[in-house]
DNA sequence: CATGAATGAGCTTTCATTCAT
DNA sequence: CATGAATGAAAGCTCATTCAT
């Protein structure tokens, strides 16, 4: 018991530490060494549990889908305020990327990798998303209710306000320096969640 | 002379190999030797001209910052119609990212490494975009024809057409394994062109 | 059992290769292709077993020092006469000198370094020298016995006998070429370990 | 005449710039690189000047020797009284140690080299040492005196004074940490001086 | 008289991984 | 079930030097 505890938490640890390493130097730049004393094991455990580098980081990747896959699972709201509810969404995509950066960052290694890992994953393609699900079901009410527009597409709606949301937390280093601004500050942040939910709530809207 | 346009070539091989290999395998991935055989020359040049792997990667990114801005300074239209120019602008933006995607992998790998490096840039940070500079003058000119709305950015109107532009094209590999569909048909592409494009008009628009 | 001795063997190699061509080319000359040639290993063991270059150099350091002070534990000599005694001292550290050049030169490049190795091993600073208790001995009992002055320091005397000692076999290159004679012949080694023997023993004795 | 002015300055720029770079990380440690920076100039220059690192190198220890000979031809000192005459050229000594501790750390490196380059040279080995020459005379004296020995050899009084004031510069890092004392302070410097001062004269003293 | 351009060889160090029990 | 020992290959970088005008 105790010896399995121990094992638990020695992959645990080193699945963490892989995390927290992938996602701040990504997946070329997070070595076995960064990655094993910040679990404060070694590298040759990496090898006992996961059999190599790309075994490691594809776990830490189908856990990262999986996290947000749950979090959008637990995101419970009322469906028959259809504008609320986009509000809701939107408000919860940005959080979500404000609080795992790690999500993000993984991401972005993985599609300068072309994908490649998510490719070997079958776990990581089952997750479909909720969140989708939950748009179409705004977006119908929102129909019903001769609120919104009939040929409106809840992907499209979805991709809408991830492509914004991860594009503003992803590319906010290159952004600063372009714009000459700090887009970091809780004001910057909370006027972009305003701006995203006028264009979600302008694109779905029959009338203005 | 000939000496003088050798070097040059030299110069410019290596850093035209040096935006493929970083382009394609990030900055950790890109190795000296890499980029070298590309290049048809050897890892020593690459110290001679550039400084180290550092102040190579600063000039790549460098290079495709003026490229881009150099494109949209290009950018031609007639900005008495509105609407019209929105869309050339959303189009030109799609169509660079398509032709040009190392530009996007080269800004990914960049704030994967928290634009450690484009801090050190100064002449990144002196290109203005003028695309927003053109967005700024459809927006006039849509306020003033009592088509647009009065208090919208360029500002944010730009983000709005890079971040679901960028987003898109960054994003496809992970995009299309999560959405279980190909995203960079031509049709596909087209597809999201068109939403991008009324998302935006939505957006500015006084009435609908 | 094999393999652990096989380990040790591969270190030990390492180690008194190390020592020769530390001692022979200096810290900055001595490369780790050198010793790891010398040691028949290869220079990733170097980093397996010492974790760089210093690592190995400081380690280098202790065991001079180390083999010094085991040197100096085992010279025993009776005390109670004690301008023998000196002349038995002055002997040893000359003698240790011709055999352990390595000593030296080891000495030499660390302070070429400012003694930025050693300042970082604890152990290297532990060795209290056994030498210094001796003459304070021998000291002692010449002032008992009405032959030594009273006010001689056994530590001035000790730096007195090595400086000596050291600086005739440390310099002897730039001094004979300077001098124009050959200082390592045995008669001109015999003649300076006499004129120590003479000018130590006359700064001790109370009357010529 | 401006021409040679600036010319007779980049050769004597890299020449000071060696003394300091191969004094302070002896002749391996020293890199051209170095050597040409802290001179302001490339390391093309020293080429042109110098011929190679080792011609470099040997013109600088040429005139370490040539200015500590030119320091000891102007020791101008009263020899009819051997007893302070000897201790100023103790004090002159030390003192022009401590003031040129480049010429302690050339000798170093050099000896590390086994007089390699010494060896090329024939400018340095024909300064003979006006210090032996004045001992002497002040032995000679000392001797008419009926203060001196008769038997006392100039060359190893000089040897000594020198050893003695060498070795405590030149090892000064490693005894300091050897020993757990400061060895640099004008005290523990002034302490040695009046030791070494006791040594010489109880050396060449008749009767004490 | 002076120098910009170019370079082959070597440097220390880090990489992901396998061996062996 | 877990781990200490060992490693070949490649990484980024620096070395003293020569080419060419």
């Amino acid at each position: 018991m105790t010896v399995k505890a121990a094992t638990a938490n020695t992959r645990d640890n080193i699945l963490q530490a892989a995390t927290k390493v992938f996602a701040r130097y990504g997946y070329d730049g997070g070595s076995l060494e960064k990655i094993s004393k910040s679990a404060k094991s070694v590298d040759r455990m990496i090898y006992y549990y996961f059999g190599s580098k790309e075994g490691l980081f594809i776990e830490v990747l189908e856990n990262a889908y999986r996290r947000m896959n749950d979090a959008e699972l637990k995101l419970k709201l009322n469906t028959s305020q259809p504008v609320e509810g986009l509000n809701e969404v939107i408000g919860f995509v940005l959080s979500y990327y404000r609080k795992h950066p790690e999500f993000i960052t993984l991401l972005n290694t993985e599609n300068l990798q072309r994908g490649k890992h998510i490719a070997k994953s079958e776990r990581a393609r089952e997750y479909s998303s909720p969140a989708i699900a939950i748009i179409s079901e705004l977006l119908k009410n929102g129909v019903a209710q001769g609120m919104f527009r009939k040929d409106v597409s809840a992907r499209n709606v979805y991709l809408l306000i991830v492509a914004t949301a991860y594009f503003y937390m992803s590319n906010r280093y290159t952004l600063s320096a372009f714009l000459g601004e700090n887009l970091q500050t809780p004001q910057a942040i909370e006027a972009w969640q305003s701006f995203i939910s006028s264009a979600v709530r302008r694109n779905v809207l029959l009338k203005l």
